[in-house]
DNA sequence: ACTCAGGTATTAC
DNA sequence: GTAATACCTGAG
């Protein structure tokens, strides 16, 4: 594979450390001179910013132009978006203010899937670490310059790993669950490709339900993060439910809130925008 | 030693 | 349906 470069000039909302650290993925890396590079199908790009000018460089399987664009999901006016959420109120808008540079991420679904599964009651560096090492020990080798870099293996390539093989990754209890998912998965009990076509929301939610590992929260990332990109749902995590209490239900404890009080609530207040509100909210209430 | 972290599965009302 | 509890692991 041949290295490419390409360079967007003056492209709104598109902060690097907003869109890789605001909680969507896991596989971008902060480089000494400020730029990230990341692992994703079988690219590796690194992109750097450089004045009204950002710089993506990096081995593709395809044309890179055409491969970032998919996957930073540059066709989407993100401008529309924050100025139609930042009406609703201030909250909103502080919050928009701090994240201003996210984008939503076209992430492969397949990989999307089983790193949420990991994610779960985990904390992101070791997240990161387990999926670094699965890439390593299971993945395609990429080569740029003289640095290797890892594949997220694909369905195929983890067919026969055992529940043991997952442990010692360091899985934890999740092993049990990658195994069976990777299983159904494999043997269509849930059809990736037919998810992808389906257009009844629920109907897709109901199906990633079925997969081990897979609950309300993980399900609703799914549906966010990959391609699939359903900005219509709101995944409630600790920290969401922490800055929608904080703001909005102001129970004395946040634990106590149940879960359809937020869904309702951020139904109302967002509707079809719920789900990238929600990111604004949970990296603003994370972060700063 | 002990708590916590992007929850889920299981069990018991 | 809803509530309580266990669960790998490693960092602080």
């Amino acid at each position: 594979m041949q290295e490419q470069k390409y360079i967007l000039k003056n492209q709104d909302s598109f902060n690097l450390k907003d869109i890789f650290e605001c909680g969507q993925c896991f596989r971008w890396n902060i480089e000494k001179d400020g730029s990230y590079t990341g692992v994703f199908k079988g690219n590796v790009i690194n992109i750097k910013k450089e004045g009204n000018n950002i710089i993506f460089n990096g081995v593709c399987e395809g044309k890179i132009q055409d491969v970032v664009e998919d996957y930073f999901d540059l066709k989407r006016d993100y401008k529309k978006i924050k100025s139609k959420l930042s009406k609703i109120d201030s909250n909103m808008e502080k919050s928009i203010k701090y994240g201003e540079g996210i984008r939503i991420l076209n992430q492969d679904l397949w990989e999307t899937i089983i790193s949420f599964i990991i994610s779960a009651n985990n904390n992101i560096p070791r997240i990161k670490g387990i999926i670094e090492r699965l890439s390593k020990k299971y993945g395609k080798k990429i080569i740029w310059g003289n640095k290797e870099y890892y594949a997220f293996p694909t369905a195929k390539e983890l067919k026969n790993v055992t529940v043991e093989e997952y442990r010692k990754l360091g899985l934890g209890f999740r092993d049990v669950r990658l195994y069976e998912t990777t299983q159904m998965i494999l043997n269509k009990q849930v059809d990736l490709e037919k998810l992808q076509k389906e257009e009844d929301t629920q109907k897709v939610r109901q199906e990633l339900l079925k997969l081990s590992g897979v609950g309300p929260k993980v399900a609703d990332c799914i549906l966010l993060f990959s391609t699939l990109k359903r900005f219509e749902v709101f995944p409630i995590d600790v920290w969401v439910r922490r800055v929608m209490n904080d703001l909005y239900i102001k129970n004395e404890n946040e634990n106590k809130v149940s879960k359809n009080e937020i869904l309702s609530l951020a139904n109302k207040k967002y509707g079809n925008l719920a789900g990238i509100a929600q990111q604004y909210l949970f990296y603003w209430r994370r972060e700063a």
